[in-house]
DNA sequence: GAAGATTGAAACCTCAATCTTT
DNA sequence: AAAGATTGAGGTTTCAATCTTC
């Protein structure tokens, strides 16, 4: 079977090419230290022990991204050449703190001024403008790389009933942060301590976000109550501060609107707070069109603003014909697991 | 002795730290294609191979950045696995280009997407106006380093009378490419055929520029004839065209202009024409300000633009106070050699 | 002799197993 | 048993020497 086929955006290919072709260049330009007498690992690890504090061999392993048995080897050859002294070991006498030598800090005095060359010499005949650019777009996607690698240890999955305290202790958290904790608010819902059986399908559902077997956020759907049958509503998107910023909230937004559009809805419909600028920011960028007022009767007369989105199942096939969105959102929802990111701006609580 | 003191640009310090990110984030995202049963570089091989027609092995490790053998040994396993066979041996039959099989062109697919969808993942999540600055910026900074690289491939060094026949004919080439070759301009100079000789020091002197033992440009300065004995002329400054585009002109241009305030002049005069306009950019960008008339005798009639900058040497200071532009010009010029780029848009070739 | 390619030795890195301390 | 670190085996890469064809 063939992966699903997908359309990637057209920024993609350019990029490719340039990154290719930076990740070659330093290569060669950087490939080995011979006037230093360092290998790149060497000098790496010099920088990275200079800007850390009590870094200890496995700190810095995870930081060059090499495995901690050449992070060993590489530290040791640095001891043996008098570079880097392992400090005093502390109480815990297995952490073995590294620290540079003088004659350390003089090489890695070299180590920078060979680099910061290499770099000034490539930007220098750039205009001033040139160099910005530069330097906001690589910083720009060096971000954007940092969050895809932080968003992969997180698995979007169905509710079980073993997250049933854990979910509802984030949506009393959540929602206490956010103020959102007086009456009218879905904070005071009966469910909130019984999510699974609350969401079970058909009908409803709810999935949850897990990072190293902690739940740390989810959302689910559910029948709007008093509204059109064809209608659900989106419910309790809630996200711990730790999870946030990472481009989640519209992965997890998309596995639930695929789930209620296969449960037979045509439309998704939303109450939340206008206060609430970042949440807002996700439905807009996912495809939510702002309402001038409530559907159906929620209860949650919190809440000040209003939103819906036809959803792309058959169901809105049938009530309204598929737009490019919804079918965009299809055609990349059939994804195992939709455990690997691919979407989504920041991602912020939800009142509802 | 420590090297230069050299002061980086300030945009130098954030794009290291952002390359160093993207570097150590695309190593742990791209490592290992397990599913794929490929290394990194028989990735990168079949994806060249593919693009590439009638590659050869030593093609194939020039492209990829990789030593020749790696190369071999690449292709060998590459072959091994039935994924690419090496083409008839035409004409010349120690050549052996390579081509994929139906099998390496199906694997190849599978490599493109799982990369597609990498940075596809990353871009997807940023608005659109992002993604274009994250592009425009990294591809900026491609191209920066694929002309620093090849930028050092070139050497300066002062012309020796081997160096002759060389310079003449760039000369009288570059000349006749730009149709400046009738009378009034430089091309009728009796210097033109003995260039060693006509530049000799003291108060002349004439760079050439050299790549892999072949001199492929020069530029050098001499007496203003009929001007303040403080004054000095640029002088034919030309380079073949495979040495324009790369930031070289502005690299000569300092080295001229170093042994031209070492030989006690204060200040730098030139001659050129109003279409040459890469040229004049290279001057203004080096700090030439616009004359609105000629300086002296030169009997270059057929020139119709003139530049003059004061000079930071002793005689300089002494006549006028050195600027800051002459200043930062200084303090890099003490590099052994300037054989090393750092400075400089694209070069063109000036008549003088 | 030179260009293209391959082979042998050594360096660097990773995976897995092991050792030490808590 | 778990956390931190080291050691042994094997894969990938480079440098240098060699082979083949022009």
């Amino acid at each position: 079977m063939k992966p699903t086929p997908f359309e990637p955006l057209p920024e993609v290919a350019p990029l490719r090419r340039a990154l290719r072709e930076i990740v070659r260049a330093l290569g060669a330009l950087e490939r080995g230290q011979p006037e230093l007498g360092l290998t790149d690992s060497q000098a790496h690890a010099l920088a990275a022990i200079e800007r850390g504090v009590e870094l200890t061999t496995g700190e810095l392993a995870a930081l060059l991204r090499l495995d901690k048995s050449t992070a060993s080897r590489v530290v040791a050859e640095l001891v043996r050449g008098g570079l880097v002294a392992a400090g005093e070991p502390g109480d815990d006498r297995r952490r073995k703190p590294l620290r540079l030598t003088a004659k350390g800090r003089a090489r890695v005095a070299g180590v920078h001024e060979r680099a910061d060359r290499q770099v000034h010499e490539a930007l220098a005949p750039l205009g001033e403008a040139e160099r910005r650019l530069a330097v906001e777009g690589v910083t720009l996607y060096a971000r954007a790389l940092d969050r895809l690698e932080r968003r992969r240890a997180f698995e979007v999955r169905p509710i079980a009933r073993r997250d049933d305290a854990a979910v509802a202790a984030i949506i009393r958290a959540v929602m206490t942060e956010f103020g959102a904790s007086g009456p009218g608010f879905a904070i005071h819902d009966s469910e909130v301590d019984a999510m699974y059986d609350a969401y079970r399908p058909p009908g409803a559902g709810y999935f949850v976000l897990e990072r190293e077997g902690r739940v740390t956020g989810g959302a689910g759907f559910g029948p709007l109550g008093g509204g059109d049958a064809g209608v659900c509503e989106l419910r309790k998107m809630y996200f711990l501060p730790e999870t946030r910023g990472l481009g989640l909230g519209q992965i997890v937004l998309e596995r639930v609107q695929q789930a209620a559009a296969a449960a037979g809805y045509h439309t998704m419909y939303l109450e939340t707070l206008g206060t609430m600028k970042q949440a807002r920011k996700l439905y807009e960028a996912a495809g939510f069109r702002k309402l001038g007022g409530p559907l159906g009767s929620t209860g949650h007369f919190g809440c000040d603003a209003w939103y819906a989105k036809a959803l792309g199942g058959p169901a809105a096939a049938a009530a309204e014909g598929g737009e490019a969105q919804a079918a965009a959102s299809r055609a990349r929802g059939g994804r195992k697991a939709g455990a690997r990111a691919r979407a989504a701006s920041s991602a912020q609580p939800k009142k509802a």
